[in-house]
DNA sequence: ATAATTTTTTAGGTATGGCTAAATGCTACT
DNA sequence: AGTAGCATTTAGCCATACCTAAAAAATTAT
């Protein structure tokens, strides 16, 4: 699992893959912004990941890289044993999920195909990290996410947080302090006039709360069906309708 | 912990330390032999590491090198992180004896130092790895081990397996079929005249077993006092006398 | 003491994965 | 269409850590 890609090459191929769940292509330099590198380096290494054997990735010049299946394979690999990583630190040693991320970050690079089994029967085959991420499945398989960012909700809409981003340990702990973790039922509320905060009702107290855009942002809900509209965020996973 | 040296440097120095419980000073040989790597390189690691700021170790040409106590801190560091990882990965993962220290080699480079801590408090700060190998303390002291190669018993001496060698896991799949594992009591019976081989009586059938040198000199045994004689091997340490 | 052998060092090279600075290509606006 | 601004690539460089082959030193044998 590990031998096969260097460190460097396991961080390039999550990264790409994270940024195409989004975009079609992952350009040059999101790739660096994501990795702390410059631009002039992404572009070294795709030429060299693109020209491995197999190919790891397809690049074009100005057009950025997608992952060959190969690399899609290498990708969701590192990202099992990342998430496994981070629910084991959690859950067996008690980690608090702001500091769950930075060890995973480097631990997922050093452990064997073996260990991450161990792992993931010692946690009977977790489902999500501790920030509400699904976990690649044995055979590698995504499961998929239809959750929005909050600040995409329309006003009045209810739903439910399924994972928040797990980049920023303030971030998180704020998070953790007003109890907006995944699991939270919540209902977004009329905006705040000349602001890009947005308040939302949940809890047990059901008091409103604001919260900026840049942490709405960073938080992924799923909306919940409304009666008598076919919402536009509706799951449709291989044909089978999700609620 | 690990930000400081690279796992280079780490694995390096660790292997200095061990060299040199054995022999004043670590030959470049010697260390490319257990690094797997050739003497060249390692005549340019050792350079490096000599005019690192601060130096890890001394060297001097054609006479190898010993560690400074900045090398010895960080070598008692990652010598720390390897065994408690061992233990963890017996005692919590389920791993067989065997398949430990490899493991234990990659991941060593990559825990934190609160990672290392965490277990061990899980694990209760052992003492011991799971081939009976001490554990450096919290604070960085080696526990003194008196241990002597089986093979350098004299004939007829009581003895207690103390540890064994972790490098070979045939070697440790062998010790473990016939029960030649720590804490084993044993008597070491008159050699085998024309050979190398040894013979010895432990366990509970009480039945004799010849193994050869070359496993007997990978099993370290404690040698029991026999009345009226002052032993060779006393375990004299800092004054204080173990028995 | 000299010669043969082994060990160690030097010299020169490779691959990886970064960097900066300068050149080039793309895109959007006038 | 031309151009300004931004993104990307190129060119040249650096550090790490490994290698092989040849030279030199130390050790051992004669
Ligand atoms: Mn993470
Ligand atoms: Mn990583
Ligand atoms: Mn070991
Ligand atoms: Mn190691």
């Amino acid at each position: 699992m590990s031998g096969l890609a260097t460190q460097a090459t396991q961080d390039y191929l999550k990264v790409i893959y994270q940024v195409c769940e989004d975009h079609s292509r992952a350009s040059t330099g999101q790739i660096a912004d994501e990795l702390g590198v410059t631009p002039a380096s992404v572009t070294g290494m795709l030429k060299k990941l693109a020209a491995s054997e197999p190919a790891l990735l397809s690049y074009r010049k100005h057009q950025g890289a997608v992952l060959t299946p190969e690399g899609e394979r290498l990708a969701l690999q590192i990202i099992r044993s990342h998430r496994l990583l981070e629910c084991f630190l959690h859950d067996t040693l008690g980690y608090a999920w702001d500091e769950v991320h930075e060890e995973a970050e480097r631990l997922e690079h050093a452990i064997s195909g073996p260990l991450g089994r161990r792992i993931a029967d010692l946690l009977q085959e977790p489902e999500h990290d501790p920030h509400g991420a699904p976990i690649p499945t044995r055979d590698l398989q995504m499961p998929a996410d239809c959750s929005v960012p909050l600040d995409e909700l329309t006003p009045g809409q209810d739903a439910c947080v399924k994972r928040v981003s797990d980049r920023d340990p303030q971030l998180l702990r704020y998070l953790a302090e007003i109890s907006l973790i995944p699991g939270t039922e919540l209902t977004l509320l009329q905006p705040l006039p000349f602001s890009d905060h947005v308040r939302l009702r949940y809890g047990g107290d059901n008091e409103a709360i604001i919260i900026s855009a840049r942490v709405a942002c960073q938080v992924f809900v799923i909306p919940h069906q409304r009666a008598g509209e076919a919402g536009k965020h509706d799951c449709l996973i291989a044909g089978e309708q999700l609620t």
